[in-house]
DNA sequence: TTTTGCACTCGGCTGACGAGAGTGCTAAAT
DNA sequence: ATTTAGCACTCTCGTCAGCCGAGTGCAAAA
């Protein structure tokens, strides 16, 4: 949530002040004082007139010491002033998008797609990334095969949602033949396919239970197999990240304690998952900076989101995770092409 | 490789002194020193007697101190011969195994089953787990198969050496009827099936050049699609790790660089893989104490590893990660029972 | 309104110092 | 001959003082 306040109206040199600073700080990261800002612009002011105005900018909000006499550091306030009105996004150049596109073309199934995806992303931000699995909210069958593996072993494929392909191996009592399999599977499509998964199991129960003595011993068996197929049907992770050892990397993590509750709160994979829901709905590129997240363990973090869609459908948010320190002017443009790339590589499977 | 060594003759006393001392030093990490264990042992010894035994210790390079005048902790030689002498492994309580059959047992596919024992080693050990995936020497092809998606979307299905399946869709230049795909399967299956993928690769090249003109379409349609399908086939990802994060709780790995470095020996997989597969011919457990492994990151970190078999034939390695000072005497059999129960669980399905 | 000058503040570095833990050696005791 | 007691010595760790440098805030001058 964007702290609300009221439009920060400031005079055109304390916002390019501002603007110069809080470049600096990302740039190096140490606190920037009145000296350095008065030798590193081009507006010709003394130091002791850039204190007066980082004053004011501190009095705002915009700004912190982390101690007296340290220089100043922007606020997560001054990060969301400068990203909404003050950041420039570059484009980025042609060897980037380049080296997305390659990664996003393709033939490959939808898992390991974002999975590239994932990885990309934290390659050249050199940060965390993340993108969440596309949650499909009532899964519908949309096709089941079976395969006869050596002996009485059954290879199930379910097809879920048009996108999603689940297999299982099974066991069963006695060998089934092709043909047989084939009927399954027929009867199966007939009756069951375009329904909820989990009306699909529940149905499956009452069949079996209504038709136990009259039914064919062939559909017996096929619910049988369908039954067991679906069981335990939940695929259990939600989001992939990479790149969690970029983190190490940057230096505001020093802190080993710190680290840890991060790293731990990816694998618990709650709060992040909510943080990403948040995004779901938004249009573009959304951002989170440090405590506007609401979780303690993101507090000196950053979060850019964006979802991807296929044909004006939401099916997902992708975004990287980085100190709140970070070049918004390179993740920013980057995390958004890669959302549009990537809703154009899932819709050309399509 | 265990440091070649002529057998050390202890007198009983001594042995049993150093016994405690890594005991004592693997409960609580802190140097142990002659008063300390005086207290805490049940040979009835003075300090000073203790001090001249432990120089002794020392001489022989199986104990060091950090520092003049702090207490002494095993040095690799140490621990190597306390797990190979002195370590008496308690058995599992049953409420662990239990645990362990729990998570190995459900019907699911190779690679979720590989991901479940990985996160689960890691959960009870509270240390890094791995586990490499077979790796399938020559990946036979096993089985083909269509099926019509949407459209001019087909979902091919390669079964590869028995347990792995791999699914592609793709996207074809024309619309298939079912019967078509059946019968270009069958074609496939018929010709190519028990051949390594690889040479399925080639010949399937060949074979679409030669018969370039007067193959009948199916066939050129069976064999494009084929193609697009084993292309990028390797699977990319050779092991599984969990519970990085516990490492960050281990007081040894206090220092963000060290961790940073293990973690990105981690992610390249390379020394990893190198090591294990070291242990990939030995039977049953194999341990690398420290410098041992050969690997500098790897310094202050023991493996503990073991093959798992099916029909008496290793398919891989998997093992914990973890510092060279951990309990031995827990992981070790946990290491050890996992790797028979994953054992058993892949034959079962097989 | 901007700049200059100046006193003040604070973090980080350094070096000193004492406490605590543990050792090695020697001499006494068993 | 082995074990123990005594003692001086060494090294780490935490604390504390002192100094330096960077940077501030304010008041007075430009």
């Amino acid at each position: 949530m964007p702290l609300s306040t009221e439009p920060i109206q400031l005079p055109e040199r304390s916002l390019q002040l501002f603007k110069a600073l809080v470049d600096h700080f990302i740039q190096d990261g140490h606190p920037v004082g009145s000296r350095t800002l008065a030798r590193d612009t081009n507006l010709e002011l003394s130091p002791a007139t850039i204190r007066n105005i980082m004053a004011d900018l501190e009095d705002l909000g915009l700004l912190r010491s982390p101690h007296t006499s340290a220089g100043r550091i922007p606020t997560a306030k001054g990060y969301r002033l400068f990203v909404d009105s003050l950041l420039c996004v570059h484009d980025l150049d042609s060897s980037e998008i380049e080296k997305i596109a390659k990664e996003l073309d393709s033939g490959q199934d939808m898992k390991s797609l974002l999975n590239r995806t994932s990885s990309m992303l934290s390659d050249i931000t050199r940060l965390v990334s993340v993108v969440m699995l596309p949650r499909s909210d009532q899964p519908v069958l949309q096709h089941v095969e079976f395969v006869t593996l050596s002996d009485n072993r059954v290879l199930v494929i379910l097809i879920v949602s048009d996108r999603e392909i689940q297999n299982r191996i099974i066991h069963t009592a006695r060998v089934y033949s092709a043909s047989e399999l084939q009927q399954a599977s027929n009867y199966l499509n007939k009756v069951f396919s375009g329904k909820e998964l989990t009306k699909v199991r529940t149905e499956l129960i009452h069949e079996l239970e209504q038709m136990k003595d009259n039914v064919s011993q062939l559909m017996q068996m096929a619910i049988e197999m369908a039954q067991k197929a679906f069981m335990s049907g939940e695929s259990g992770d939600d989001y992939v990240l990479s790149g969690q050892t970029n983190l190490m990397n940057v230096a505001e993590m020093c802190d080993v304690e710190k680290l840890r509750k991060l790293f731990e709160s990816f694998n618990q994979k709650r709060d992040i998952l909510h943080l990403l829901e948040q995004s779901i709905h938004a249009t573009g590129v959304q951002i989170f900076i440090g405590e506007e997240s609401g979780y303690e363990v993101l507090d000196d973090c950053s979060i850019v989101t964006s979802p991807y869609e296929v044909d004006g459908q939401i099916l997902g948010v992708l975004g990287i995770i980085g100190p709140t320190r970070m070049h918004y002017d390179r993740v920013i443009p980057i995390v958004d092409i890669t959302a549009k790339m990537l809703g154009s590589a899932l819709n050309s499977r399509n």
